[in-house]
RNA sequence: GGUUCCGUAGCUCAGCUGGAUAGAGCAACAGAUUUCUAAUCUGUCGGUCACAGGUUCGAAUCCUGUCGGGAUCACCA
């Protein structure tokens, strides 16, 4: 659906015509003229002035007036220096909301035939969701939703960290102090009743290590390491060694994992229960978030995978063995460095599984592609691990993607677990749904509606407010989150671009006419319906673009503009009380055109829309 | 130190495949509702686009360097 094809080819033609130059119409730029100058479009001549040896503003006079002679659509032109401002008939615009009108999904691409998994969320199972989780969730999930409008077919998995170390030591806490209580005996969230063990495992442990400091085992520890530091900042750097050394609780995790990779029976047991009860609690979460995945792996089952990958990329001499017999990839060839990818007991290590997983994914579902929702400080690894990729021929390696995006700060500085400062995604969303019901509640729009009705759109809103916060912010940039303004609702936020909706359905419910009838009869256009228009007929190149750039902030900007547009043509313009019946039809698809594209591009974001508010 | 990402208004962010006088929102101030939802609209105030060179008719945008911040450079995941 290209709008200015016939511009770009009367341009194409005209510069032939003139001065029999040859250039293509899909090189031919046009921009929207800005708004101080005169006109719609502009093609910017200065590239033509140096093989021409012409002056800017003649060369522009003369391709004006020829493609006001030649198109029908082009009825006026403005020459300031190497720019030429085209005007184009109310006819055009006209038409184009018509050929918009006709779409089934305006903007959407039709089907490329190929299949992308994308990667998202991704936690681990020993304690509950954060903010970092939510815009990796966000960004993953919007990236999914472009990939289908730009004709993907879309697999949405995660890969789940359900064992290892962490969640032994949650399990070993709930053992030691949990006297058999559960979330539904306590009435706590699945996933916050793990992590709160694995707070208790922590608390217990600088308590067993305060105590060990104090003992004379650890002054000769302290005197024999010879260590310049005091004795206080040396043990803060000891804590992992005392951990894997003297420490009872750390023997007892370790046990515990050594038990769990043993089958044994009961671990196995307590670990099925404890993952269980984190699964109840994220699915609540994701439930609320509006995100759902279609395939879903497990590190415990894919841990062990990846060997006879690398084994056979030995064999096919991708790698080499060392003399201690562990295997390497030399990627210096590449400006990386040189990797090992598994140890001389055999073991492999984290890229080992990646690579393992990847394959097993491919004999799973076939992709053609894969993108990565995983922050930026795995750039490296991402790098090493599709080179890789590439080397031993797999299929699927020159789709792979990084979807790569910066870290969550707050106004007092980076989250720290530690400190305390983690925002938890369930309080976050409580808090936004909280906000959202306190403005709502002074306007009172919503006060007749059913119960699960309101809260259906206090949901909608509050997250819509928390969502776009985050979303409009392009990936890889790192973000400042500040609570306070992530449930602003006003301004350019998502409330904003929600109310646009919103007041387009309010218009929608009260035009009883038959919108069907023809609306041909509607000759001129004003300033405002043009500007929506022309806004309307970009969506398409968006949507490709976001899906090219993998950023949906891209889409979050386009429809905030949108929505402005909106917002300034229903405060000017009179719709349901038109001055002629021809303007008052035309103005309610133009409103309802808005509308559906407001809402796709949200759908994109990951964003529903209320039909009050 | 090597590599890499980021640096635009007091704050949060657009603009970056080179184009006209660098834009929004928030905050501050002043206005707009007998009219389709005021979570709206209009106006005022606010800039050494980190800095210095270079390429170009033209640079916030591309190149080089400097400064500042983050990340990474594990037989951790």
């Amino acid at each position: 659906m290209d709008f200015l094809y016939e511009i770009r080819v009367g341009l194409s033609n005209a510069i032939f015509e003139c001065y029999g130059l040859n250039i293509h119409h899909n090189d031919i730029q046009v921009s929207e003229t800005r708004k101080e100058f005169n006109g719609d479009y502009t093609y910017v001549v200065f590239p033509l002035v140096k093989e021409l040896k012409l002056k800017p503003t003649d060369i522009a006079k003369k391709l004006g007036s020829t493609l006001v002679d030649n198109l029908d659509i082009v009825v006026g032109y403005e020459c300031v220096q190497g720019f030429l401002n085209l005007k184009l008939s109310d006819s055009f615009w006209i038409d184009c909301l018509h050929r918009i009108s006709k779409e089934n999904k305006y903007g959407y691409a039709t089907s490329n035939y190929k299949k992308v998994l994308v990667e998202f969320a991704s936690p681990n199972t020993n304690k509950p969701l954060h903010l970092g989780h939510i815009r990796n969730i966000l960004l993953g999930w919007s990236c999914s939703r472009i990939l289908i409008a730009n004709g993907y077919d879309i697999i949405n998995t995660q890969i789940v960290n359900d064992r290892g170390i962490a969640i032994c030591k949650s399990m070993l806490a709930w053992q030691k102090f949990g006297s058999g209580s559960t979330p539904q005996s306590t009435g706590i969230k699945g996933d916050h009743f793990v992590g709160d063990y694995y707070v208790l495992f922590e608390k217990a442990f600088v308590e067993e290590y305060s105590t060990f400091q104090q003992t004379a085992e650890a002054q000769i520890v302290y005197v024999e390491s010879g260590s310049s530091d005091t004795k206080e900042d040396f043990f803060k750097k000891y804590k992992n060694q005392y951990f894997n050394t003297y420490s009872t609780l750390g023997a007892e995790a370790r046990t515990m994992l050594l038990n769990w990779e043993k089958g044994d029976q009961s671990t196995l047991e307590l670990w099925r229960q404890m993952n269980q009860w984190v699964y109840e609690g994220f699915d609540v979460t994701y439930r609320n978030m509006g995100v759902d995945f279609d395939s879903i792996y497990y590190e415990s089952d894919t841990y062990l995978l990846g060997k006879d990958v690398i084994n056979d990329g030995l064999d096919k001499g991708y790698f080499y063995k060392k003399d201690d017999g562990s295997v390497w990839v030399d990627l210096s060839n590449a400006g990386m460095d040189q990797k090992i990818l598994l140890r001389n007991d055999g073991t492999s290590v984290y890229i080992t599984q990646d690579i393992g997983t990847a394959r097993q994914r491919y004999l799973d579902h076939k992709m053609d592609g894969m993108v990565y929702t995983v922050a930026d400080e795995q750039d490296y690894h991402f790098k090493v691990l599709f080179e890789i990729a590439k080397r031993m021929g797999e299929p699927y390696a020159d789709g792979l993607h990084h979807l790569s995006y910066g870290m969550v700060d707050l106004p007092t500085g980076k989250m720290k677990s530690r400190e305390g400062t983690v925002v938890d995604a369930d309080d976050l969303i409580d808090e936004v749904i909280e906000e959202a019901r306190i403005l709502s509640a002074e306007r009172g729009e919503i006060e007749s509606l059913s119960k699960p009705d309101q809260e259906n759109i206090l949901r909608k809103i509050g997250l819509g407010a928390l969502k776009y916060f985050i979303i409009k912010v392009q990936p890889q940039k790192r973000m400042t989150f500040d609570p306070k303004e992530s449930v602003d609702m006003q301004g350019q936020t998502g409330p904003y671009i929600q109310n646009a909706y919103v007041r387009i359905q309010s218009v929608k419910r009260k035009m009883t006419d038959n919108v069907h009838i023809e609306w041909n009869q509607y000759e001129e256009i004003n300033e405002f319906e043009k500007t929506l228009i022309r806004h309307l007929i970009n969506f398409p190149d968006i949507i490709k673009q976001a899906g090219e750039q993998l950023d949906p902030s891209t889409i979050a900007n386009f429809a905030y503009a949108l929505a402005k547009d909106y917002h300034r043509f229903y405060h000017e313009v009179r719709i349901l009380n038109a001055e002629t019946e021809a303007a008052k039809i035309f103005r309610t698809v133009l409103s309802d055109r808005t509308g559906y594209v407001l809402m796709t591009a949200m759908d994109l974001l990951g964003i529903e829309m209320p039909e009050r508010m």
